[in-house]
DNA sequence: TGCGGGGTGGTACTGAGTACCGTACGCTCG
DNA sequence: CGAGCGTACGGTACTCAGTACCACCCCGCA
């Protein structure tokens, strides 16, 4: 917002496409801003700051509209889609600097920890806000930290197209919306909507599992397999497509 | 493995604990270590790496176990089971070292963040392993992605309750196997063909899968729970514990 | 004119990480 | 036995990020 800090990152990002991020010091942006190494720091706390500004607004804003869920469990999957818009809008806004970024911290390993671990922010945020949808109970709230993974995942794997131009604008939004439609689709599936509880019969002391994955067969079809699965000796049995 | 380094890293936790993170220097760790700062810098090439020495050696053996799926698609579920399996074990057998680890990571922002930005490695793996199985291509791999990271985000699920004391040994291999079945029940329903295809009797067409997770089970103690799942008429079946 | 506060520059310091050099120990080959 | 050689170690010196502190200047205001 200042100015002093807007001819810091300018300088900054100049500095940075021209010599790299490792060989350029705080010196030299400051030089080229025409301020003192100070007010460097006093701007952006540190030399990676100045690449990531404005994230914790972001961060505030998306957790803003996550909190406007509150109890009705229909509005998880719409409240989430919004929100995770509010973050490629973001993105999309920024244009150029958005892209300008990406080359760096795709380049530089240093930042590329950086930006991952900011995603962690998000997951907690969206954690927090499906555990209502997927009632589940802080600490054992598996469902709710997959699906926010996956929103997570899925709107940076459509981001990610568009900073390197596979998408244009109206492109990733599209994107978005089919990404976040096909994730939430199938997840929806492991959420309670009836909210039953434990799976037919618990009673199971030794530890077999038997999933699932897609049911429509009889079970004379799937008998055979099953119990081919089941005489082997090995710990683990393996797949019986069926 | 030397000698140096253990001494390296004991005194370096020791130091960690009483002092804390930030406040305790390289030479501090050196000199009760009794060896000179040029061979702490040697050993580990960071103060931060001499709480994560062996992470590439498992990063590798994760890498090694998912190489084997190769073509078959029925293999991945379970290859991928055993692979999120390794890590789990190599925590387990770190025992007091590894929940060590986790009251640094849990307290330190910057340790934190290199431990969120190391599953990265591990999101990777999983997403280039599983794309021949969701039939994807580098850079259109949604679902590979999505399904990686929802297996990170099962596993670390439970290595955390397991680093907090919520479960011992055997239950976090138990819930291992549960979480893993959950997110891979909910997320085959979107892999188009799902496992179908190769393995034994592949004339079912309607793609019904059966996994089991961990044998031990005679199919009488099975066939119950398991007509029951079938018979429900959602489209994607639920875990049914046994 | 005097006074206070925010933005600024400058100086000095700590500590991580790097580069480099000299040295000691152990090895093999002549 | 000694000469060479590679490896691990210790020490020194340096760069640079980040912090603390102080002096300054400009501004409005009484």
């Amino acid at each position: 917002m200042p100015e002093t800090a807007a001819r810091l990152r300018e300088a900054a990002y100049a500095l940075f496409e021209q010599q790299g991020y490792a060989a350029t010091t705080v010196d030299q942006i400051a030089a080229r801003a025409g301020v003192g190494r100070s007010t460097f720091f006093r701007a952006f706390g540190s030399k990676e700051d100045v690449i990531f500004p404005d994230h914790d607004a972001l961060v505030a804003r998306v957790a803003a509209r996550l909190a406007t869920l509150g109890s009705d469990p229909g509005a998880a999957p719409i409240g989430a889609t919004e929100a995770a818009r509010i973050v490629l809008e973001h993105y999309l806004a920024e244009g150029d600097l958005a892209r300008a970024r990406y080359r760096l911290t795709a380049t530089v390993p240093t930042l590329r920890d950086r930006e991952v671990s900011s995603t962690t922010g998000y997951r907690r945020l969206f954690r927090d806000a499906l555990r209502t949808w997927t009632g589940e109970e802080p600490g054992d709230d598996l469902r709710a930290e997959v699906i926010a993974g996956s929103i997570v995942t899925a709107h940076n794997h459509v981001l990610r197209r568009w900073l390197r131009e596979d998408l244009d604008d109206a492109g990733a939004r599209a994107a978005l919306d089919r990404a976040l439609g096909l994730v939430l689709a199938s997840v929806s599936a492991a959420v309670p909507g009836g909210a039953e509880g434990a799976g037919p019969g618990s009673e199971g002391g030794d530890g077999t599992t038997v999933v699932v994955l897609r049911s429509g067969a009889t079970i004379e079809q799937v008998l055979p397999h099953l119990r081919e699965a089941l005489a082997t000796d090995r710990p683990h049995g393996r797949p019986s497509p069926a």
